[in-house]
DNA sequence: CGCATATGTTTCGATATGAAAGTAATTACT
DNA sequence: AGTAATTACTTTCATATCGAAACATATGCG
């Protein structure tokens, strides 16, 4: 019973969509946390890593922007993967002010190998739709998103 | 351009519903975060006093199950509420393990006041879908979710 | 050049989060 | 009854997260 709230119908409505929604975001969130701890990271260090490895080395700003997360935590977890060696910080010769990240060797070696079980399990989560169903909900969610984008710096295409 | 990977189209289709789908709960959570922040809570506390003003009193590991929240968790934001005169625990008679959390009249007062915008806010958000494809996103959110729920203790009707 | 402003990163403080270990109370088993 | 297993919560620890403020570097303009 996802509501006990007594308001208009569109509130009711509308409430009960919010709740599945984030639920569902949460469950599967929590399944991929589980998966990718079992690797020893958290989904935002892999973020950080899936994004260096698919978009090439990116300044912490641009990161920032790709994972929609705010600089100073970008700061935490690159720091966190830094520690571990698996990516490098370089201050840019241009522009000193940035800081490029990229992957190293190691760091490069992990998420290649960890990103197809990603995908697969994504995929298994997912099949729980038909394939219409997925683009339905793809679709929803992005006409969801986007009335609310406002400075997300939304490069998409 | 949700994916730059080149995996099967089953992934491929996946992932990019995946990612939309994080993007809007994203986005969404963001607002709502800001909004409530403006009442100096986070939506974790906003979810807590939620759940004790329309379900009524419950004990932290009842909380943790509605909200699907650690039990870790559950004692560090209660304790926040606790500190503002927000919410009073109460070791429970009949079982002393047991710590019931109540809201105080301080914090019905405020959660009473507060969540009507709330409700309004998020009926703003999904104004964006008509109501069908808010319950055809609140279906595929159920189906999803349903298909991971675990541990979850689903005592939905 | 020198200052004001803009931009990118880091630091700091607060809260959130989960895992694992710890504590206390209850229940189950012998 | 007494010990073991279970349950409910708390604590500890590491990481994540954000916002505000500090810092450093760039850029623009007189």
């Amino acid at each position: 019973m996802p509501t006990h709230y007594r308001g208009t119908p569109d509130e009711r409505r509308a409430l009960d969509a919010f709740i599945k929604l984030m639920r569902a975001t949460d469950c599967i969130s929590a399944d991929l946390t589980r998966q990718v701890g079992e690797a020893g990271l958290t989904l935002g260090q892999f973020g950080v890593l899936e994004s260096l490895l698919h978009l090439g080395p990116m300044c912490l700003g641009d990161l920032g922007a790709k994972l929609l997360r705010s600089g100073s935590n970008l700061t935490t977890v690159v720091g966190n993967l830094e520690k571990r060696g698996l990516v490098v910080r370089t201050p840019r010769a241009t522009d000193r002010r940035v800081v490029d990240v990229d992957l190293t060797p190691k760091g490069r070696r992990l998420i290649t190998r960890l990103f197809p079980a990603h995908a697969r399990r994504i995929a298994g989560i997912f099949s729980a739709l038909s394939s219409t169903e997925q683009r339905e909900l793809g679709d929803l969610c992005r006409t969801l998103g986007r009335s609310l984008s406002t400075t997300t710096g939304d490069d998409t295409k």
